[in-house]
DNA sequence: CCGGTTTGTAAGCAGCTGCTTACAACGCTA
DNA sequence: TAGCGTTGTAAGCAGCTGCTTACAAACCGG
């Protein structure tokens, strides 16, 4: 990509290149659909690097999923970490998190990457769980997240209209009241 | 598959074995994972007459997704819909229906099968919008489907705890209890 | 029973995939 | 500046993919 003209050699740019590179193409396409020629190419690297630096496909997916995964969690509380990842979901804009797309995107049962998107989940949904005190809080934690997925799930990746066209207020608004319902109603 | 002593050539019956074998390897694994040879042999069938009867891996994918995705809407009023379509998401059992799994296994932007996708889609959330007045009804039908397809994502596609293994009927109670007042809640 | 059509089979092709290898260019340190 | 490890490159391999082709076996109307 942008290579600056003191550095022509130097692996921790090339690394961190195709580190972003990956990113942006698993949460755009899916693990499957990206190749490893098509991330060098955006990285500006040698895809033989790519194996240098990461060992495989796999390792680099795990490494990038692990990264982005935490940022988010790491910068929300509690309270606010439903209606920020929605919007972080909801909104354009390039830096934007991407870990649910990447997270929903590749699938499969035997499947890649699948210790660590549990451990993401685990993570979202037990801090979700701390915001009801019903007996089933994790269940009712794990629907509003599944919820989040399925929101993420129909807009970018079927674009159904209205739900892809919507304005993000009026989405966080209607979520948030229902989930409020879902996570406060004890019995 | 099973073949009948009688009728040892029969084109009708093979294409439809492949029509089979097709939905359920779609269902389990997504477009891209699934291979014409694994669905020839799951059918028992050669996989050159896949090509004879379909023409391509992607005209099959099409007419599973069509097939199966009008079965739901056809046997089931709308208030029932949801909780209907729910239930034969999250019970076990062969026969089941299997078009929301199939529809989020599949994803990718200039994609296969999209169209038919999204009309089924659209017929879903349809359906669902005849049960508020709400100016935004459709919106808030899109919210309730991508509540279902979210649903199946972390339990089918993630296997996450405690969602996965909790009984259907405690699912559906604390979704349909929010979905309806996302639903009725006009403002 | 004959001739042509339908159904099934085996083999292979071209392209792409993840990954490896052999080698050249560079830059630091002694 | 000589030596050497680090970084980057080009080429290719083996395996799999969707798909095609050439051909044999079964069927059916005449």
């Amino acid at each position: 990509m942008g290579e600056q003209p003191g550095r022509r050699r130097d692996a921790a740019a090339t690394r961190q290149a195709l580190l972003d590179a990956g990113a942006k193409l698993f949460a755009e396409r899916g693990f499957d659909r990206t190749t490893v020629r098509d991330i060098a190419e955006l990285a500006g690297a040698n895809q033989a690097l790519l194996f240098r630096y990461f060992g495989s496909k796999e390792a680099l997916f795990e490494e990038v999923i692990a990264r982005s995964g935490r940022e988010h969690l790491e910068t929300h509380p509690p309270e606010r970490l439903l209606s920020a990842s929605l919007r972080s979901m909801l909104e354009p804009g390039g830096d934007r998190n991407r870990t649910l797309e990447t997270y929903l995107r590749s699938s499969g049962s035997g499947d890649v990457g699948a210790v660590l998107r549990q451990e993401i989940g685990d993570e979202y949904a037990r801090i979700l769980a701390t915001l009801t005190d019903a007996p089933d809080a994790e269940l009712r934690a794990d629907l509003a997240l599944a919820w989040l997925m399925g929101i993420g799930v129909v807009r970018e990746l079927t674009g159904k209209q209205p739900l892809a066209g919507a304005d993000p207020d009026d989405i966080v608004r209607l979520v948030v009241t229902a989930v409020r319902t879902l996570l406060e109603r004890a019995e």
